[in-house]
DNA sequence: ACCCAGAATGAATGAATATTCATTCTTCGT
DNA sequence: ACGAAGAATGAATATTCATTCATTCTGGGT
């Protein structure tokens, strides 16, 4: 309406080529999910539109029509992308040819769990707002519990195993595991919400506290 | 446009009387908060309309703005609403002037934290869809935080008195409090997203597990 | 060199929604 | 009984947004 000359189409100062580019389908969708989870963590998921995505990616906004058939479908695979990311990362260090030593194993997960990767602001964003959405959207709830269940398998067949090991009493794997799990999500959820209270070195030693106190002859 | 007529006016079967009510106007905002919270858990916090709110309500579209400034302003009440009667809820326990006995008290507080009136899904629900936008509203970390860091000092007080009262060697009264909460905050989630994995018995349970491990002589 | 399959574009469309405000209705004080 | 203050209404407005699709462009195959 203000401006129709149309004299200057490079304003943007965008990624670099304006020239149109041919990629396959794979890449696209990539890079349209990975333009989704920054939309979300900047603004919201319930702010996030097709514009601001498809222009965070750079691309147009036909694209995400193509490539996804809507945007419902693209937020679902954005959150079966991350989920998939933080419990397949976990599960591979507790399935854990690499480090055959117990204590280690753990001092791993715990690293994976609340270290730079999965910690980062933009990631845990991502989680939360689709477990805030959760309660309303059973699409969500069977996304993310495909997964978790076999994570929690996981954990617990290493807590089991842990047990054994050190011959400790009273201690139950399966509860421990829901336990730990449980911790480790709201230390999450506190790092997201109040990072002025919960520093991620404290976090960190909460976890190991937890576990120091069920396990004491594999942690420290 | 199709119906000019102006003949059926009461089509709609409303809640009850059908004839237009003047309240005062503390009333009609709790009323629309009441309806928000409802709406929030039902179809998710990104899904709320103005519209949605009101009818819920069984009140007309123009009330909203009447009462509230605006939806963004609702909303932020809401939060407000939900977040002091969780954090309220706990601080009176905690203070517990009703409850000389310490280990009675933290069971009270459990009962609180895990027990019907907030895990109701509802609650629950509204509770995560704000932690949902949080990272990416300062405004709803602010509400939270606010009542939050009052609750936390709370809670590092009662651990503080027990851990003298009980002799416990070896704990942190400041560390213990955050994985707690933490703790509490991640049952919650697990019993919003996975109900099917975590029922509300084992999460009373595990919670139980973690203040028997740290306080051995108050609980069980 | 040229073609064309299909990738990419973005203006146009239509549906949804927050907000406004002229009007109507209640209640309360007198 | 009456009038005014202000509570309540909901049609209208303006905006925002997902989705469509006619058109343009690219690059590999011939």
């Amino acid at each position: 309406m203000t401006d129709t000359s149309g004299a200057v189409v490079e304003a943007l100062p965008d990624t670099g080529s304006k020239r149109r580019q041919i990629r396959p389908k794979a890449e696209r969708r990539q890079q349209l999910i990975d333009a989704t989870i920054r939309c979300i963590a900047q603004h919201g998921l319930s702010a996030v539109t097709m514009q601001m995505v498809t222009r965070e990616a750079g691309l147009s906004v036909g694209i995400a029509n193509l490539h996804f058939e809507s945007k419902d479908n693209l937020l679902k695979e954005t959150l079966r992308f991350v989920a998939e990311e933080y419990h397949g990362g976990q599960i591979d260090i507790m399935e854990g040819g690499d480090i055959p030593d117990l204590g280690e194993r753990l001092d791993a997960l715990l690293d994976f769990q609340l270290g730079r990767g999965v910690t980062q602001r933009q990631k845990m964003s991502v989680w939360f707002a689709y477990y805030g959405e959760a309660g309303a959207r059973p699409v969500y709830q069977k996304i993310v519990s495909t997964v978790d269940r076999l994570a929690a398998q996981k954990l617990e067949a290493l807590f089991t195993d842990i047990i054994r090991e050190g011959g400790y009493q009273d201690v139950d794997a399966r509860e421990l595991a829901t336990g730990y799990s449980a911790l480790i999500d709201g230390l999450h959820l506190g790092l997201l919400v109040t990072p002025r209270e919960l520093s991620k070195r404290r976090a960190r030693a909460v976890a190991r506290d937890f576990l120091r106190r069920a396990f004491p002859r594999h942690i420290d």
